[in-house]
DNA sequence: CGTATGTTTGATCAGCTTCAATGGAAGTGG
DNA sequence: CCACTTCCATTGAAGCTGATCAAACATACG
């Protein structure tokens, strides 16, 4: 955790709500953002936002990719999310919570808010706190299809559907190319695929190839390339879907 | 869905609401909640709260217990949260979501409020919009502690982790006896316990026995019982915590 | 009683893991 | 600019965990 920079304008300005999925606040609620934002800094790939036990704030990822993951004691280790541009990370206290941690897979800008920022806001406007309640369950609604996928479904099924998983909210965020086949970025090595999936990095590497010969995707260059997107939904079991507005902080 | 009750008293003087870990609410959210609580009925074991894609209201499980599956396409189904005395069932809109459906493990009687309550509630109080909150992160907590269960443990560890996690549900609710060994009620059939782990019944099976032999837990006649809290613990990877306190509508 | 549902057991097998070794790519210091 | 290091991808052999399938048994229930 580095490098502090300046922080120009206002929140409200912010490139992440020029969306048209962000959803859309009151002057009071932009006021209490803006005043709530303590720095914006950088942090390096493969460092952690917070480390274990220490107090923090909430945080915003301004820039980048990271995943949130929960370590057993032995080492074994399960990635509970991915975030993308745009995710508030650490809404849920993920400071007080031992053995959770959340690691850049790139480069990462950051922007920190006052801890209780939550709390004001919940005080200021019944509305934002049906936005609140809204993404704690819409993380929990994700956290149910990530349980179905590691509880049920076979290795190359799992690794479609993270890959529909995170083709879909790469495009919520206009993060996709459309340009014969569909790209997007997706810095993940072959272990944190296999902590994301409950898999090997060695069957990982496998799923790969299949998925790469069977021309249906392919993860290279830190890119993911999806060849055949109704192949991947089929084996994911799911289609596709475009997701609502989300909360922008 | 069925046999429609006379509903006597109000929500304030629930017996769910004596156990000293239920939050304490104000006079208003007591009135609000009385004013909107539709019925009380009846579901009978193997019946299912909603039916797929109906419109639904919120509710909570007044008495016996129950579970939350997502079922795939072609009958894969993971069960991702059970559901004991007190328990709010739907504030997450169970009822608009495909392939989501909570079942009864036992004959169980449950309260049914307006859809609406909740909004009523966030506006009428941001405190109580905070427990709301607190809730909703409370169950995504827990379905990251399913996903390392699914992902990264053993069959005896999920086993051992899933039995761990309804002794210090149950005891939270003072619905453990420690007459020797600790017994709670559990009414799941190996199938249930299957679809929870992501395991096949058969190998439930076996891991019982295995519990069973070592004198760690059994579980039988609908009653679990802990012999070794201490080795179960030890498999499951975590000690057995005290649940803070909890909303009760 | 007969039926349905759940439990128990065994044989066989597949999917994924484990372990080990090789190769490639990117970064670092001389 | 090269040698060195390090991390990651790739591959293969062997083995284990847990799945699948099938059948017998127990239990509850109408």
């Amino acid at each position: 955790m580095s490098k502090q920079a300046v922080i120009k304008g206002s929140c409200e300005n912010c490139y992440l709500r020029k969306s048209p999925r962000s959803i859309a606040l009151g002057p009071r609620e932009h006021q209490l953002i803006s005043r709530s934002l303590v720095r914006r800094f950088v942090v390096e790939e493969g460092e952690q936002l917070v480390e274990t036990g220490q107090a923090s704030g909430v945080y915003t990822l301004y820039d980048g990719s990271a995943f949130e993951a929960i370590t057993l004691p032995d080492g074994r280790r399960q990635i509970v999310d991915f975030y993308i541009p745009g995710d508030i990370i650490g809404f849920d206290g993920i400071a007080g919570r031992a053995q959770r941690s959340v690691t850049m897979m790139s480069s990462a800008i950051i922007c920190e808010f006052v801890p209780d920022m939550l709390d004001l806001l919940i005080e200021a406007d019944a509305a934002f706190a049906r936005h609140l309640i809204a993404a704690a369950l819409e993380k929990a609604r994700s956290l149910e299809d990530l349980a179905v996928r590691l509880g049920r479904m076979r290795a190359i099924e799992r690794v479609a559907d993270l890959f529909l998983t995170i083709y879909t909210r790469s495009a919520a965020i206009n993060r996709v190319s459309y340009g014969g086949s569909i790209t997007c970025a997706f810095p993940a090595t072959h272990r944190i695929l296999a902590d994301a999936t409950g898999l090997t990095p060695a069957h990982i590497n496998n799923i790969l190839r299949e998925l790469r010969e069977g021309r249906i995707a392919v993860l290279s260059g830190k890119i993911l390339t999806i060849h055949d997107l109704p192949q991947l939904e089929q084996l994911a079991g799911t289609a596709a879907v475009e997701l609502g507005q989300r909360l922008i902080l």
